[in-house]
DNA sequence: AAGAATCCTTGATGCAGATCAAGTTTTTTT
DNA sequence: AAAAAAACTTGATCTGCATCAAGGATTCTT
């Protein structure tokens, strides 16, 4: 319940309903978007889409765990938005006049994706109205968790935002208080929008204060419910 | 073209296209819509939607311009996007489990809106795929306007960002390059997110620098070049 | 196992921009 | 037209966090 609180004004990167479009479609529709779909997997790191060029695929993500983020000149890049499976990658680009993605893609670590055309997505929504209920849904919670994260960047500073991060690690993804910590400093720094010195020092004080623990490799939250005050607002 | 440019990668909170979904609907639905809806004005200042309030409405924007934005706590806001007429505000609230707005709705001007309940709004999207695609192409772009206004407020310090909001101003709004300055510094202050003084400081800077003039209310963009430039890294 | 490279930690310094303060101008009220 | 309130400007101070710097711990290379 608490969770769901935190989830809705101060989320991290992640939604939480799995919104699952595939089912929906008829047997023709599934075999038309099978017969156009193509998989590709992607090793930790590389990159599945990049800001700037031609948008012309829907992606859907089947497993793996990918970053969104938008490139700036300065190399600083902003995270938009962390996508485990089940999500679609480039619903924002669905808007007339537009030919371009608007952000950059990466593999957090392996990844499979199914691609398809734009065409065969947008037919698949002109003929089957719950397929395009379905996706207007997606399409809201993507606004809402990035709105959530616009405001969690903008008005929090530095110590609730890193609790925040780790609160999502722990129930959006490992859904539990203890979880190998796979991403580096500078992955949590970016994802938090802050320097790698400042996550090393605010980690060091969530330890010293019993806050969490660390012991090869693994993280574990030891006091949830005040690292949940701090990143309330911290 | 630069100003497109601009649109893309560093945008202001107000969107370019207007896209019109009433036009798509068929005699039958219109009638339908024009039976459900009821039309509301309000006054400059007013309140239009709460945010944490139960989401039971969508709301079309006819007249006016609307400020989209979320409170936090410490009473400080921030503004997730500014809506003049052909705009739709609650489109974000659709996904599924979702049954409050997560924003308030304010008016900043006097405003017509035209009200719909969200079983009507759905029932139009499950039998007009073309109002359907429409709709998703909007909240499409309003990702895509969110985003750039997190990366501008995250990247980009005051000037840059002061620059911004006036060059939306004058393109988006009032579409030339001498307008009136109607919002107050503080309402400039929220929209470029920084404090009343850093807005007044700023703006006397650029008098003195001859990017703009001010006489009775009216600001005049003299230097549009050097003040776009600004906006892109200041 | 030694060396190189990367990652992590911790302290010292610097700075953009908020906050505080105080005066001036404009608008509103009466 | 006078008084009060609100909006605006400008300078002085404060602060959160980035940056710089340098040593320690891991991991990778050979």
């Amino acid at each position: 319940m608490t969770e769901e609180q935190a989830s809705a004004q101060h989320s991290c990167a992640i939604g939480n309903n799995l919104i699952s479009c595939m089912e929906i479609l008829t047997p023709d529709e599934s075999s038309l978007l099978e017969s156009k779909m193509v998989e590709v997997n992607y090793r930790k790191g590389e990159i599945i889409c990049k800001q700037g060029a031609p948008a012309t695929q829907i992606m859907f993500v089947r497993e793996g765990l990918v970053k969104i983020y938008m490139e700036s000149n300065s190399g600083e890049n902003l995270v938009l938005h962390i996508m485990p499976e089940m999500n679609i990658i480039g619903l924002s680009t669905l808007f007339e006049g537009n030919n371009v993605y608007q952000f950059s893609a990466q593999a957090y670590i392996d990844t499979r994706i199914q691609v398809v055309d734009m065409q065969t997505f947008r037919q698949l929504i002109r003929t089957n109205p719950e397929f395009s209920l379905k996706i207007i849904a997606l399409l809201a919670e993507y606004n809402t968790i990035i709105s959530g994260r616009f405001f969690c960047l903008t008005q929090k500073q530095t110590y609730g935002r890193l609790a925040d991060v780790l609160l999502c690690l722990a129930n959006r993804i490992y859904k539990q208080r203890k979880f190998p910590l796979s991403l580096s400093r500078k992955e949590l720094a970016e994802i938090a929008g802050m320097s790698v010195e400042s996550v090393a020092r605010i980690l060091t004080r969530f330890r010293e204060e019993n806050l969490i623990e660390m012991e090869c490799k693994h993280l574990h939250i030891v006091d949830y419910d005040r690292l949940f005050d701090i990143s309330l607002k911290g």
